[in-house]
DNA sequence: GCCGGTGGTTGAATCGTTACATAACCTCCA
DNA sequence: TGGAGGTTATGTAACGATTCAACCACCGGC
C-alpha cells in the first residue's frame, strides 16, 4: 500500500518549523542554525521524505536533465559516446535521457518534442539527415543543441565531430600501401554526413595516389548495421573474381563485420581474397573472425566533450560562443588488411615502410599526409577548434 | 535569444478564452465547440506553445516516465533489453530514463534516488547483489519495481527472467555430448544470481552424466566483460596442457570473447584445443573469430514483458498480482564448440573439416533433457508463471 | 412563463518547491 | 536605554497545467 506521499510541508509540521526552513535545510544548510537543522534532518529521515523533482523543475523553469538522441543504441559506438556524456553530466548532477531515433525521422521528431516538453537543459544529438531546420527552431525557442559526430553547416550551434575525411583517407591510403588497387567503399545512405565524408576521404587518397576517382567502387547500403553489411558482402562475393575488389573500406564496423561474415560464408579468405578496413574501432572489431583493421574514434571523449559544450552553453555565462570541435581519428591496423606476405618482393612496396609485427599498429599521425597541417597532437585531443558568434 | 517561454495563459489570452478552455483543447478536444477549438489551436501554433511536462507531472503526482537501471550499457544484451522496454513504453506514451549502474552499488543507489525524485511510474532494474532491501523500501514508498533478468526472492514484486539453471545445463550437456570431460566454468562474481544459476546448471548436467561436481573447474571473474574474460583466458592458457580444460563454459558472451581472444593469442586452437560456449547469444557472437556457441535469451522480449508488467502494475487496476515470468533459453551451436571430428579418433589434418555447412545450428528443445518437463513451447514464450499475492 | 436540461465556458484552487521580503530575537556599543 | 547590526526563522507569492464546481445561454416542454 502506498502511503500518502510526504511533502516538505509534512516535514515542516513534524519538525515544528516553517516550510521555508525545511527548504533552506535542503538547499542552503549553512544558513540554518545547528539544532534546527538536525531536527529537520531527523524529520526528513523519519518520514522518508523524497524531494519532488517536478515541483523543483517547475519552479526553476528548467529540468536537471539533458537529452541524448542517437541513431542506434545497439551500435557500440553510440553506447560508448553515451557513457562519456553520462560521466560528464553526472558530475554536474544532471540525468541523461537516452533516446534512440533508429535513423527514423518520425522517431527523432517525437523524441525532440518529448525532450522539449521536459524542458531539458539541452539536447545532444546525432541527427538524421535533414533535421537541421527542426533543430534550429528548437534552439530559437531556447533549448541549446549540440551536434554529436556531426558538424554544424551554419555554425549556429556547437558541435563535436571527428575528421571523417581524414579517416577515410587514412584507411584507403593504408590499403593502397598494401598494393590494393581495386578498392570498394561500402556504406550508406550517402545522405549521412559521416558516410559522405568517409567516402570523400577515400576518394582523396585515391586521387593522391594518381588513380581516378571512379575507380573506387561504391556499394551503397541502406543502413549502417550488420545485416546491411551482409547484403553488401553477398553482393561482393557474387562478383566474378576478376572484377571483385581486393579490398573493402566500410563506413563503420558493423558493416565490416557483416561483410566479413559473408566472405567467410562464401569461403573468400580475409585478407588474402579480400582485405577489409572498418570504422569506429568498436571493441568487437578486435575480436572478430579476422581481427578487423579500423579507424578509431575517441568515442568516450566525443561524448564527454559534447556534454561539456552543452553545459557551458546551458549553465554558463550568457557570452557563450558556439564552437566546432574536431577530433582526429587514428588508424588501427589488424589482420584483416595485412597483405599476405609483407616482406616478400613481388611488387616493390610503394611507400609503406613500417609494417606490422605487433598485432595492432597505430599509424603515427605524422605518416599521414593530411595530418601535416596539424602538428604534434594526440589524436584524442581536438585539433581544430573554430569559433563562431553565438 | 530565447524569447520568453509561452504558457497556457498566453495562449488563452491570445485566443480570447480562459485557461481552462485551452487545457480542454489539449486534453479533451471533444468537449470544446469547433470554432473555439480551432481558434485555440491556431493560437498554440502561432505562439509556438509547448506543454510544460514538469507542471503536468506536479499536478498529476507522477511523471510519464519509467526508469531502467542496467548493469552495463556497453553489453549488447542490455541494449537489446532496453530496446524492448522502449518499444513497449513508447506505445503508452512513456519515456524511458536509462541508467547504468556499472555493477556499482553506489551508482545504483544514486540512480534509484534520482528516479524516485523524478516520481517515475516505476523502475525496471537488474540489481547489483544485495539491492533487495533498498528496492523493498522503494516499493513501500509507492514506486513499483520489476526485476529484469533476476528473480524476486520474496515474490514481493514482479520479475522477468530466463531459466539460467536450464541454460547452464544445456551448455554443459552439449559439451559432454562432444566428449569433453575436463570442463571449466568461467564467470563471476558468484553473488550475481545469473552467474550462480548458470553455474548450478552446469553442475546439474555434470551430475546427471555421472560425474562429480568438483570436476567442474571454476574460474571466478570479478566482472562480466571482455577484459575479465581475457584474464580468465590467460589463466587457462598458462595451465599445463595435460591439466587444461578441454572446454570452457562462460557466464556470458563478453567473457567468452575475451577467453577466445586469449586462446588465439596463445595459439591454442578453438574448438580443437579448447571448446567454448558463451551465454546471451549477442549479435557479435556469430561474428567472432570462431563463431561462438551460445545460450540464447529472448532479450527483446525480456524487456518488453518487463515493461508490460510494470505498466500493468502502475496504471492498471489496484488488484494487481505480482507475477514471476520465466522464459526458456535455447542453445545455439556454432563452430566454437564442435568436436574436431565427431567420429574420427585423432588429430585431423590442420585443414578444418567443413564442420558447419549451416552457419548456425539451433538445438531443438526436445533434445535437451531439462526441456522434457516443459512440453511444446517456443523458447520465446514464458513457460513458468507463478503468482503471488500483491 | 417557468422549469429542467444541455452544451460551452469560466475562474479559482491545487500540486510541492523555492525565493524573497519581513519579522523576531540577540548582542554589542554609544 | 536605544538603536544598529547580525543571525534565524517565517509566510507567501510565484511557477504552469489540470480539475471541477459554478455559471451562462439557449431550447423544448408543459
Amino acid at each position: 500500500m502506498a502511503n500518502a506521499p510526504v511533502s516538505i510541508r509534512d516535514v515542516a509540521a513534524y519538525a515544528g518549523v516553517s516550510v521555508g526552513t525545511v527548504s533552506n535545510v535542503l538547499n542552503r544548510p549553512d544558513v540554518v542554525a545547528e539544532p534546527t537543522r538536525s531536527r529537520v534532518q531527523a524529520a526528513i529521515k523519519q518520514l522518508g521524505f523524497i524531494r519532488n523533482e517536478s515541483a523543483r523543475q517547475l519552479r526553476a523553469g528548467r529540468s536537471r536533465t539533458i537529452g541524448l538522441v542517437v541513431l542506434d543504441v545497439a551500435n557500440p559506438f553510440f553506447t560508448d559516446v553515451a557513457r562519456g556524456v553520462e560521466d560528464e553530466a553526472s558530475e554536474s548532477g544532471l540525468a541523461v535521457i537516452l533516446c534512440n531515433s533508429d535513423d527514423q525521422q518520425a522517431k527523432e521528431t517525437h523524441y525532440l518534442e518529448l525532450l522539449e516538453e521536459h524542458r531539458v537543459q539541452g539536447i545532444l544529438i546525432t541527427p538524421v539527415p535533414g533535421a537541421h531546420d527542426r533543430l534550429a527552431r528548437l534552439q530559437r525557442r531556447g533549448t541549446p543543441v549540440v551536434l554529436v559526430d556531426s558538424r554544424s553547416p551554419t555554425h549556429g550551434q556547437c558541435s563535436v565531430a571527428v575528421d571523417d575525411v581524414l579517416g577515410g583517407d587514412l584507411a584507403v591510403t593504408h590499403l593502397l600501401g598494401q598494393q590494393h588497387e581495386r578498392i570498394a567503399f561500402v556504406g550508406g545512405p550517402m545522405s549521412f554526413r559521416q558516410v559522405a565524408d568517409r567516402h570523400e576521404g577515400a576518394v582523396r587518397a585515391l586521387r593522391r595516389a594518381g588513380l581516378r576517382a571512379d575507380q573506387l567502387q561504391v556499394i551503397e547500403t541502406t543502413a549502417l548495421n550488420v545485416p546491411a553489411g551482409k547484403l553488401a558482402g553477398a553482393a561482393i562475393a557474387e562478383m566474378p573474381a576478376a572484377l571483385r575488389p581486393t579490398a573493402v573500406f566500410c563506413a563503420n564496423d558493423l558493416l565490416a563485420l557483416g561483410v566479413l561474415q559473408e566472405m567467410t560464408a562464401h569461403r573468400i579468405r580475409v585478407p588474402d581474397g579480400v582485405a577489409i578496413v572498418g570504422y569506429d574501432d568498436i571493441d568487437f572489431a578486435a575480436a572478430a573472425a579476422v581481427p578487423l583493421s579500423s579507424v578509431r574514434q575517441p568515442r568516450h571523449q566525443l561524448g564527454r566533450t559534447a556534454a561539456q559544450l552543452l553545459l557551458e552553453e546551458a549553465l554558463g555565462e550568457a557570452s557563450h560562443q558556439h564552437r566546432q570541435v574536431v577530433f582526429e581519428p587514428e588508424l588501427v591496423i589488424r589482420q584483416s588488411s595485412l597483405a599476405r606476405r609483407q616482406d616478400r618482393p613481388r611488387k616493390a612496396p610503394r611507400a609503406k615502410p613500417p609494417a606490422a609485427t605487433t598485432p595492432a599498429v597505430t599509424a603515427p599521425a605524422t605518416t599521414t599526409p593530411a595530418a601535416a597541417s596539424t602538428p604534434a597532437s594526440t589524436a584524442a585531443q581536438p585539433t581544430a577548434v573554430s569559433k563562431a558568434a553565438g
